[in-house]
DNA sequence: TGTGATTTGTTCGTATGTATG
DNA sequence: TCATACATACGAACAAATCAC
């Protein structure tokens, strides 16, 4: 008899594979347990183990000690480009986006903030930090700098509505575009964490980011910590 | 006398901030010892531990044990758009660029791989993996997957010329575009710390990417895995 | 609120087949 | 042929987190 070339946990992880793809386990579903696998498949747990291991890695599965292994929920898809408003981005991923704020203060910029936003060190800006949310899941934090130069009153309107783009629409700015985003990874800290309702040390995609109206002149310097499981940055070029 | 409102160690945080930010400390550097510094500022060791400690959350500083505080490197900024060229964008960063293969196989596309590249799943692809420098230290792992279906013999020039561009210009393409870009955060196997010269669960920024020819026909087809500590992905919108 | 059963995570040990030199 | 290394596979036991009652 001619030796099986390929191992029994591949044969496992393509079975299993193929029963996400195919639906038969959907996103947030948990799957059998490890011992009820190895006797469904005839083979010891730890051959289980391998193939799990592997669904783990390539982000099809997760598991939880005690709990069990899940089906891990589709990223968000978050466009970046010319044109980036929160509230659009989600809807179009087909999720229900809402937002929570934190805080709203005015104080003195710092120098990146100002250098940002082209202004003096020291110049007053607005600061607004919250919580943006998918389906009622935390998925992203925030904090805009504006300056409150041809802003004064800024803060008004995004306590009233909570919106960056219905503040600025208030204050005389009908449009704005990116001018420019960069991006990072970080680990999650303790606040942060607890905000995400993930855990310390989770990977977290940071962008940083100038808004310009357009005729150029910088109305919103914006950092933001997506949750690196939750959240997928897309940008397609055309 | 009134009370000084801000603490010591803050002062001290903003003086070494500023020493970093203006050059006196160049990337590299190490700084002065914890005791030295204490001294120097007339404070406990404790105090300047503190000031150090924000440093290192801030990301300007790393602290090796038993060898001292060091400056980090500024992080390679590599844009991406429409033309993205490892050796180009890292020159353009001042940096000098250069790789090393860790392997080339052809094999069977996956599903996903099909999909991106509009193969049917099971048609052979050739697959490139290796590792990006920036003066010498790592900053990416690579995975390049292209279809053998127009380009047959392309393992021989990308072992030839280690070079995605070179090699797709040898089997005819002059010129290629990124039709889109997805970005992730993930935390670092074992696997890939050891490439990257990080350690375990070290925060990685993640890119999946589909590179077409100016038909538009699937020429390459890539993840990319960047070290998050060494590296800025920026957006420029124009 | 606590207790015990369930489930994943980890670490031992054993054995076999294959590739290498 | 022998020694070595490595991946695969099975078995047992326990630790740690979770969940149902």
């Amino acid at each position: 008899m001619p030796p099986n070339r390929t191992p029994v946990w591949k044969s496992i992880h393509h079975a299993l594979s193929a029963d996400i793809a195919e639906g038969r386990y959907a996103p947030g579903d948990k799957l059998p347990t490890e011992a009820e696998l190895a006797r469904r498949f005839g083979v010891n747990r730890h051959t289980v183990r391998r193939a799990l291991a592997e669904l783990a890695e390539a982000g099809l599965t997760f598991a939880r000690r005690g709990a069990g292994v899940f089906v891990t929920q589709a990223p968000t898809e978050y466009p970046l480009g010319r044109r980036v408003r929160f509230h659009q981005n989600l809807r179009a991923a087909g999720r229900l986006p809402s937002r929570q704020t934190l805080s709203i203060e005015t104080r003195q910029a710092d120098s990146r903030e100002a250098g940002a936003l082209a202004r003096a060190p020291g110049e007053t800006v607005h600061v607004f930090e919250g919580l943006s949310l998918a389906d009622g899941q935390p998925i992203a934090l925030f904090r805009s700098v504006f300056p409150a130069r041809p802003f004064p009153d800024l803060t008004d309107a995004l306590e009233r509505t909570g919106s960056v783009t219905a503040a600025l629409r208030e204050a005389g700015v009908t449009d704005y575009i990116r001018a420019w985003t960069r991006v990072t990874a970080k680990l999650a800290t303790a606040t942060q964490a607890l905000h995400l309702q993930t855990r310390e040390g989770a990977p977290l995609l940071r962008t940083v980011s100038l808004n310009v109206d357009p005729d150029g002149q910088p109305v919103e310097y914006g950092r933001t910590w997506f949750s690196g499981d939750r959240v997928t940055l897309s940008l397609t070029e055309n």
